[in-house]
DNA sequence: CACTTGAAGATTGTATACAATTAATGTATA
DNA sequence: TATACATTAATTGTATACAATCTTCAAGTG
């Protein structure tokens, strides 16, 4: 399950440069798991990863740790590290939990954001436009990430914005987790105009429907593969294991 | 600065029965934190504080990982751990995400609520006003967010309510670290009033509206002892050391 | 046959030793 | 005197060894 993880002695060497062994293991593990290498409810096991990365059980350790805390990651004491394997529930739940710091975001990105702040998200909404005439999906989720961030950001609450990446994070592995071939037949681009309208236009209400309206339909478009009862697994709580 | 955690070797072997050496030396710090035997801005040596708690320095530095990722450390690679020193503006900004999630666990908890939540959260908030007659300032604060908990609890969004509960304890550190006697002049009993009637009377406008009204009067409580400049911490920012 | 029981192996949790980095101190030099 | 540099001490980061725990699976028991 976990012998994907690339591993080219010299390469991966050089990689390391200039970073700690950690975060080295840290940038390993999470985009293996984007890039679903490691799939859904596959285990984590400490001396496995740390053999193929080429360092020793400790920072691997920590690493997993940090995914942890950042919910891509479930920990079992003494059982092992698991990733996640989000139900339908805590998927709503969280696009829910998404919907009202990104709304909120958005509201004070009306009263605060400076033009050159709205040029840029102007930018990188073309941008999406231009990816998928190209057909360039690899860069498709990054850059609709960035829209969120830059929202975000633009709200000018250091905090807010802090929470808001990490639920985009959680969020967009979920759209991930559950899609099998990334197809990506729902295009939200006509959503996304609607947010700069209202942004652009300073309307506070519209904003914030056109957020959570954007969000509540994400949220549909999530491809639970096979159901999975509602106990199986529990975000952040330790419960059985699968 | 690290040296009143306490050190009684029987007693702690006792204590630690049953948990991890990790939980163990998570719990201490937690709490040593919480009520200021190490105060805030002081470095957390890891050797120092393993010998403190007599065990190696492993479980130490997973525990402060651990309070790193929920805000109440700062690490700074290479140099060490901080109790954070939050800035006002910090301060100011968690208290409005806060509100943003709190405001939408009272929609919800009007929403999905059972009789008999709503009676438990009338009995915990009776509670407030026993604790203050009984002057038992040590039990204020554990009831003061079993309310806040409660309500978030019968939003029946166990993703928002894990949310809640981080950003409460957050920001209930933020009133501690602030307050030099733990005065608690400011007694919130008519806002938690005015939020359970909101509650019961399934008026969401009004719940949400005083829910806001409550965390923002909250947020005006806070002692800023010596004003920090706004570029001392930023939280979770790894810039420049104390 | 279902159900315990109990080694043996595998994996996580902790301690400790060593390496790398940073902070502190003292010395030389302009 | 102030500044730059070098040396030393202190602390963090990583590797490895050992201990505790869980999993597996086979043998025994009702």
């Amino acid at each position: 399950m976990t012998k994907n993880v690339e591993k080219h002695d010299k390469e991966q060497q050089k990689e390391k440069e200039n970073r700690s062994s950690e975060e080295f293991a840290y940038q390993k593990l999470k985009t293996a798991i984007r890039k679903r290498y490691i799939t859904r409810g596959s285990k984590l096991v400490e001396t496995t990863l740390a053999e193929e990365l080429g360092i020793s059980r400790t920072p691997v350790r920590s690493a997993i740790k940090r995914l942890e805390s950042e919910g891509l990651v479930n920990i079992f004491p003494n059982r092992g590290a698991f990733v996640i394997t989000p139900t339908r529930r805590e998927i709503e739940e969280t696009f829910q939990v998404r919907a009202a710091l990104e709304s909120m975001a958005i509201e004070l990105a009306i009263e605060k954001a400076s033009d050159e702040q709205i040029a840029e998200l102007r930018h990188i909404i073309n941008r999406e436009y231009e990816i998928l005439e190209r057909k360039a999906m690899n860069e498709y989720w990054p850059n609709n990430n960035a829209i969120h961030l830059k929202i975000a950001e633009m709200s000018d609450n250091r905090v807010l914005f802090l929470r808001v990446s990490e639920i985009l994070e959680q969020s967009s592995l979920y759209l991930v987790l559950y899609d099998p071939f990334s197809r990506l037949d729902y295009c939200p681009m006509a959503e996304h105009e609607k947010l700069f309208a209202a942004l652009k236009a300073k309307n506070k209400a519209a904003a914030r429907a056109a957020m959570e309206e954007h969000l509540k339909s994400s949220t549909a478009y999530v491809y639970v593969a096979e159901e999975v009862p509602e106990d199986y697994i529990s975000l952040h709580s330790k419960m059985e294991n699968p």
